[in-house]
RNA sequence: GGAGGGGUGCCCGAGUGGUUAAAGGGGACGGGCUGUAAACCCGUUGGCUUAGCCUACGUUGGUUCGAAUCCAACCCCCUCCA
């Protein structure tokens, strides 16, 4: 690895977030002599982000630990056009009360990443609706869309793969890419800013907004992308049993969150490590070479510590020790997620497969059936034979407690209420 | 507007009158092995009040004892032509 002038590019090196940049040299020089400024553009497609878009986040994070100014945009104004990179058909169109909705969700979660306020260095946040919503037509493609051409728009991946699956592409989502070159023209103009970040199917709509920079204002942008991150073997990140790995609190708990960090692969532990912790490299270079069985103390390490990040130290230690409680000790742990059931029901006693689906444990009474069928569902760890069985208050336990459990790692505690 | 191709379960994809809740693969879930890992092996994978019933192969009608399969109209997508 090349020795870098600035902490910026040597950290992001370091640590594996970089996969393109369109002139390292020139914005090392940058970064080593001054404040850069920076932005990642979040589009706002549902009411929170998920693990997913933390590599972004992370990257904003180093940024400002470095000693630069991140730029949070909120995609405001193109989430009602849609990015049709890496997609196979257009997304359904969001109203814009959706996407305000969305955007209010979203926000919260970058305060706990990110000082904001009115210092050189601090972070801000910007909607790129601001100027978006109101572009004229005809003046903006005069002005902006005459230094864009087909031939070459043609060849960009995000474009190529729909024609080449024969998918559609409308010239809705065409456009996508000429706002997000303008948005980075306008946060130039706005606040200096000369770099975009991004992943690495950003790469095509970022070296646009470079270009253009370059054609309407002759000013220099740069452009990095990070890696696009993919399990060991080889399946996208950020999947748990229950769908997507959210990062706001109220779509999915701090234990859940500490669960899938503990639940990483072996071979991922390093890399993970390195790209959403804050660990010393020497610490992650010890922790990963760890080997065997030894290795699950790595991930315990990387669990509390990213989930301390975005949930609060005090989260993540409740997470880890729940899960010590449950895993290690075959006892409940506090922070497990928990169903209140109405007193009446419970002494009623409910058809086992019914309480299953009603845990949120399956999402059907068949498919409550057939884990009862398969053997995986138990009941305060003893396994269910009978799916109709009726489970009332007598199996409450001495905390007052129903332990239902779905194969060895997803439990619920249900609770009168 | 014209010609041709196509729309099947979460996804891909077979199936061209009955034994088809629909091959195969992927994904997902469960079990085994382990270390709450990967790889591998096994099972499951429309819904329900589950030995039964209901709903399903773009939509709506029709032919037939019987249709995802045949016919008609319509909707949508792709390719080429104008």
């Amino acid at each position: 690895m090349p020795g870098f002038k600035s902490d910026f590019m040597n950290v992001l090196h370091e640590r594996g977030y970089v996969h393109q940049c369109t002139d390292a040299a020139a914005l090392d020089a940058r970064a080593a002599s001054g404040i850069v400024t920076a932005y990642i553009g979040f589009d706002c497609t549902a009411d929170s982000l998920h693990v997913g878009s933390l590599l972004q986040i992370m990257l904003l994070r180093r940024l400002q630990e470095t000693g630069h100014k991140p730029i949070v945009l909120m995609g405001g104004g193109t989430t009602k056009v849609g990015d049709p990179s890496g997609k196979d058909s257009a997304r359904q169109l969001l109203s814009d009360a959706q996407i305000a909705a969305n955007m209010a969700g979203i926000r919260s979660v970058f305060e706990k990443f990110l000082a904001f306020g009115d210092g050189p260095a601090d972070a801000v946040m910007a909607n790129n609706a601001d100027w978006l919503d109101g572009l004229a037509y005809v003046d903006f493609l005069r002005e902006y869309g005459r230094h864009f051409t087909i031939n070459r728009m043609l060849t960009f991946d995000s474009v190529k793969l729909r024609l080449d699956r024969e998918q559609p592409l409308t010239f809705l989502e065409f456009n996508y890419m000429i706002l997000q070159a303008y948005d980075f023209v306008e946060l130039a103009r706005r606040y200096e800013c000369s770099l975009q970040l991004g992943g690495s199917d950003q790469w095509g709509n970022i070296v646009n907004g470079v270009e253009l920079g370059r054609r309407v204002e002759q000013r220099e942008l740069f452009g990095l992308t990070s890696p696009l991150i993919t399990t060991a073997s080889g399946a996208k990140m950020g999947k748990t049993a229950q769908g997507a790995v959210w990062l706001n609190a109220d779509k999915l708990s701090a234990y859940e969150y500490w669960q899938f960090w503990r639940n990483t692969e072996d071979a991922d532990v390093g890399r993970f490590l390195r790209l959403f912790t804050e660990l010393p490299l020497g610490d992650i270079a010890r922790l990963e070479a760890l080997e065997g069985a030894g290795i699950n103390e790595a991930k315990k390490v990387l669990a509390t510590a990213a989930t301390a990040m975005l949930h609060g130290r005090e989260a993540a230690e409740a997470a880890a020790e729940t899960a010590r409680q449950t895993f290690e000790q075959g006892k409940l742990g506090d922070d497990l997620p928990v169903l209140e059931m109405p007193a009446s029901d419970l002494e009623r006693g409910i058809p086992a497969f019914d309480l299953f689906r009603r845990a949120g444990l399956a999402t059907s009474g068949g498919e409550a059936r057939r884990l009862i069928k398969g053997g995986g569902a138990r009941v305060n760890d003893r396994q269910v034979k009978d799916e109709n069985a009726p489970i009332g208050a007598d199996a409450l336990n001495a905390d007052g407690a129903i332990k239902l459990s779905a194969g060895k790692k997803r439990h619920v505690l249900v609770r009168p209420g």
